[in-house]
DNA sequence: AGGAAAATCGAATTGTCATTCACTAATTTT
DNA sequence: AAAATTAGTGAATGACAATTCGATTTTCCT
């Protein structure tokens, strides 16, 4: 029986026991996030996520409060990938409208990643109180950051004049609606849908459009399109 | 008492069984959609329905099967909407283009009218399998109608040239979001949103898109916006 | 080694919910 | 007006699910 604490032995190869707890932790919260995506949060029980790890429903509390606080860890989670979406966007430069859909495509290769722990909201009015408000007002900053980006675009010429509230709802709707559709072993790649939709979103926005859009997300990269010039 | 059936005397100002069963059953479905739509199928229960109607549980099954059927029912609705406003958009004709920004604004419409009886399947396999496959080949047919039009509209010259999988995919998620954040009691109305969402969509789809959309969703028509031309 | 802490389990506990049942009142049919 | 049908109710029924509990085993610390 190997006892030692790895560290000192083989680096990192043999995890001590708070990586070990990490690594459940972590594996618990990929699977929910699995499960509520699947089947929502209200058609999932602790059951189906415990058995899907290959442990019983009790053990689940030694690494989460309870059902309430998982689905906050995950929302909250989904808004961390999405501001630092942002905030890689933001540090890359470039005109507002190249910084608005590199955040929009980097946040679709997030929530859609094999093992992501992204829940996009889709049944309202689920978390109680005192999560809710919390999420919300995250939520809306980030759509208030989004807003601001279109802004700024319609100021420096990079995006055409609109109204930024309703463009920002109508590109999360394409955006978040990539994980009702997306399919890890479907035709396309995770990279391939998040590039195509971000070439569908730039076009949109552009003040100039393009001429044309590829005609599969398979051959993105292979021509002029794609998110930058 | 009255007792008549209101036929002959009134004209059809007094329903008779009949049509008040028909009212009844109505006012079922649209208070299971508002309650689906807010809550999620599995958020809901068929107490929280009943009481929003005034009666107990028990008296839902003399209208309905049982849940299941009562979402299948909604959503087959849902989707008969979806098709009414592809007829009617084929119907006035013009390009591909109009007609699909046409359809795809009515649609809006209707499933965010205040007496609406649409449900946007958010929770995924909710439904048990003899509802669940007729419900997904009716959507596959609506999709594929969709990407009909976008191929014409490529043909014609009405739509830039692009993957049209891809584009209905993007334009199912801004069409659909709006059910996720459109308030009746909101600053836009209902018809301002299907027109707004409409005409960004229609500006995407357009080989050789307008210098700009409208600045609020309360203006269009005031200027050169809009679906038409 | 030996006691504390952590992880896990099987078995409650408690609540909710879909659905059914037995019964009553009304209404329609004959 | 009796018989049949329809609506509706309050009280079961039977699942299932979130959470807790007590016991057991494992692991950690010293």
């Amino acid at each position: 029986m190997v006892k030692g604490s790895g560290k000192q032995v083989w680096g990192n190869v043999i995890p001590d026991a708070a990586q070990v707890r990490a690594l459940k932790r972590a594996a618990l919260l990929r699977g929910a996030a699995q499960a509520f995506n699947k089947y929502g949060y209200h058609g999932t029980s602790l059951g189906d996520i415990a058995a899907s790890l290959g442990v019983t429903k009790p053990a689940l509390y030694h690494y989460v409060k309870n059902k309430q606080e998982l689905l906050f860890l995950l929302r909250e989670a989904t808004l961390a990938a999405a501001f630092e979406s942002l905030e890689l966007a933001e540090a890359r430069g470039g005109s507002a409208r190249e910084r608005l859909v590199a955040t929009l495509s980097d946040y679709i290769r997030s929530i859609n990643s094999e093992d992501s722990i992204c829940v996009v909201s889709m049944e309202e009015r689920v978390l109680k109180d005192p999560y809710e408000s919390q999420i919300i007002s995250i939520r809306d900053e980030f759509e208030g950051r989004l807003r601001d980006l279109v802004e700024q675009g319609i100021a420096d010429g990079s995006i055409v004049p609109c109204n930024s509230k309703l463009v920002v709802f109508s590109l999360l709707g394409s955006v978040n609606w990539t994980q009702r559709w997306f399919r890890q072993d479907g035709r396309w790649s995770n990279d391939q849908v998040a590039a195509g939709i971000a070439e569908i979103i730039n076009r949109s926005l552009s003040p100039t459009p393009a001429a044309r859009l590829s005609a599969d997300p398979s051959e993105i990269g292979k021509n002029q399109g794609g998110v930058g010039k």
